[in-house]
DNA sequence: AGTATGTTTAATAGCTCTATTAATTTAATG
DNA sequence: CATTAAATTAATAGAGCTATTAAACATACT
């Protein structure tokens, strides 16, 4: 009955291929990359994880699981009136999306890669999409009945700013490799950007 | 000196290889797997394309040339004041991306696979690009200046035209997965986010 | 010191993939 | 029919990948 003196290398692996399977996906990184790059031998990888498949499911698991977690930070919102509020979650949201740029393409491709494993997620998702939806949507309503916003649902709502808020950073390679920008550049690109999604957003569920 | 008389195995292969990458990526398609699916030797894939790679090009090329082109279909719009042209241009534009709703995440990935393949394309967009901008530019210039749209440049317009769409068949398979819907529901789920895409759009640059 | 337990490595089996080469089949031509 | 070129296949080299196994190493405990 040994305590787990130093877990560093279980880690260590599970943090690089965590790393290279959001750069370049998981059939692009074998496991003797991960173990090149971890500076140990690739065994290793198989000893804590068995297999790669059951390796990258932990990783994948994890990033499915915060990314929808924190798809809408719903902390700081209390006390700022409708427009405020989304202005608020749509901004953070996106900021989310910038920390993890490469999560969305990553679900996408698990997705066609490995589709049964859709139903493994579905349970885990479920709680939190009500959670959110019913948390503004008695808000979103009031302001639909005053006028002051058209008639739409919240899923709508919802669909749209996740839409235009991550499609950004799956375009963003593409046109940045086609324009060439520099980061700085990029950065401002991606600021604009920010701004233009909550302002096309707010505008259009205007009445 | 012979002439081609049937090319059949030639395009045959090119097609399946088409299928096969657009459904599941370049690096989870081998040749022995388009050649099974043919119903030809394996050899005979390189010996008409000698590399995988440069199959995969091949079809690459065209599709994202063809995606690109056909960004914005501007024949019908004539005559056609600039709401009904604009929402013309975004529902056509959708529909062209319905029809190749896998395109998008093939050029994504694609750009972190092979990252050098951007310059040898850079050429080929700059011209659609501008014809696509100036076109209609100056009538939303236009617009602008006669108040009936607010302040936004012709760049951030297409991109969240494209956005939206190309988002949404990005999203759908986990969206229509984890809510299990079937063919027809997400028939209609589609043609409902025609709509809305259209409509936030359209409100979106109102002033 | 010696044993037991967990960690790491070396070696390798077994598979699949890409690409090539040589041989065989098919089709056209004089 | 014989010849020639193109299309197709069989066979295989050579590489890389995943996973397993047994051995070596390290560490803690009695």
């Amino acid at each position: 009955m040994e305590v787990k003196n130093n877990p560093t290398m279980e880690i260590v692996i599970l943090e690089t291929a965590e790393r290279l399977f959001l750069e370049k996906g998981f059939s692009m990184t074998s496991t003797t990359e991960i173990a090149k790059e971890v500076g140990c031998n690739q065994a290793l990888i198989h000893y804590y994880y068995r297999t790669k498949e059951n390796l990258f499911n932990v990783i994948f698991e994890t990033k499915f699981r915060e990314f929808f977690r924190s798809i809408f930070e719903l902390e700081n919102v209390k006390g700022l009136n409708f427009t405020e509020k989304l202005t608020y979650i749509i901004g953070s949201h996106f900021d989310m999306v910038r920390k993890n740029p490469k999560i969305p393409i990553l679900i996408f491709n698990e997705f066609t890669r490995n589709p049964d494993m859709v139903s493994s997620l579905k349970s885990k998702l479920a709680g939190v999409v009500s959670q959110i939806t019913t948390t503004i949507n008695t808000e979103l309503q009031n302001e639909i009945k005053a006028g002051r916003i058209r008639e739409i649902s919240m899923t709508d709502l919802i669909f749209s700013v996740i839409s235009s808020n991550i499609s950004l950073f799956l375009i963003l390679p593409v046109v940045s490799g086609i324009l060439s920008l520099d980061e700085q550049q990029k950065e401002i690109f991606i600021n604009h950007r920010r701004d233009e999604n909550i302002r096309i957003i707010l505008n259009g569920i205007k009445p």
